[in-house]
DNA sequence: GGGTTCTCGTTAGCCGGCTATCGAATGTGA
DNA sequence: TCACATTCGATAGCCGGCTAACGAGAACCC
């Protein structure tokens, strides 16, 4: 039963497990690739804007943030402007293994889409899009339904959430 | 980049994490439903049965079996035949949230889909099925590429591994 | 200027994955 | 029969998610 569910969970996993492999020949766990993902493109982010752009919860950044300085690849400087806040910085070893992430990266989206066509990549596209604008919304099974355009209503914030992965 | 990667890490996560709210509801966690959904079909099994038919690694079946007898919903018996083993049984708990539970997982694979089209559908459970072949078999990237006909491959247990998630 | 409120990172603790290692029990073979 | 190999669950410890509670610092508003 619920063979979509199943489907679904047994390929999530894995997936992670083949990208952990994959990353952890260049000394980066999984949940780890993505932090550089970010900082790769805009260095000095505090935890909380990781967090945001990342759909993770504050405490997961630091942790992981944490292990990484410790391992080398981060480095933890406070703000001078304003003492609550962390910079993350990236140091010339977390550089130095961005070409080889994101061949891993590359390497395992081509492998998992290997037998696909360029038919079924687009409507695995679409469906993914389609489930994640479906999940991401609503709080739950809410029986009158909020209108669609309020999703992803901007926060007060200036600058918009970027959500990356 | 890496589109489909990143809508993949995006997607299952949203999805825990609305399966998991749901069987909270239930005094079931998301890790646990999988237990039970095996035992619900065939009750009286060892950890490393169920790690076999869940894809799971023994510890952690272990570990999640502890946390649900202490929660009420398991017995641990030893094996009278075999020392060595433990036998996991259901408590009259776990059997009366086996309704709700499998009506939570229909609803959650019903709200993911909700703007699916039947063909969309059936194209989601084609890719994540070859996705899913794809990564099972091989352990890398062989060059060569094992013969797909070997994948799973009977190992010399009579009974059949019979993967469920 | 000073109290209140808000914002941030940190800590503690839980769940669910994993590997490595160990100890106990069974099975096997000389 | 008895030593050795195998098998199984348990333990320790790691990573990566989460919530709840806390404390320090900024911002705000008298």
């Amino acid at each position: 039963m619920n063979e979509l569910l199943a489907l679904f969970t047994r390929s999530s996993k894995l997936m992670r497990a083949a990208a952990d492999e994959a990353m952890s020949q260049h000394g980066v766990r999984v949940g780890q690739n993505l932090i550089l993902e970010v900082l790769w493109e805009t260095d000095g982010l505090t935890p909380g804007e990781l967090a945001g752009r990342l759909h993770l919860a504050t405490p997961t950044v630091v942790k992981s943030a944490n292990r990484m300085a410790t391992a080398g690849l981060l480095l933890r400087k406070p703000d001078p402007a304003d003492a609550r806040l962390v910079r993350l910085y990236l140091t010339d070893r977390a550089r130095a293994v961005r070409q080889a992430i994101e061949r891993e990266r590359d390497d395992l989206e081509r492998r998992m889409t290997a037998t696909l066509t360029p038919e079924e990549r687009e409507h695995l596209r679409n469906a993914l899009s389609k489930i994640i604008e479906q999940l991401a919304g609503d709080p739950g099974p809410a029986p009158g339904g909020a209108s669609p355009a309020e999703t992803q209503a901007a926060p007060r914030s200036a600058q918009p959430p970027e959500a990356w992965v």
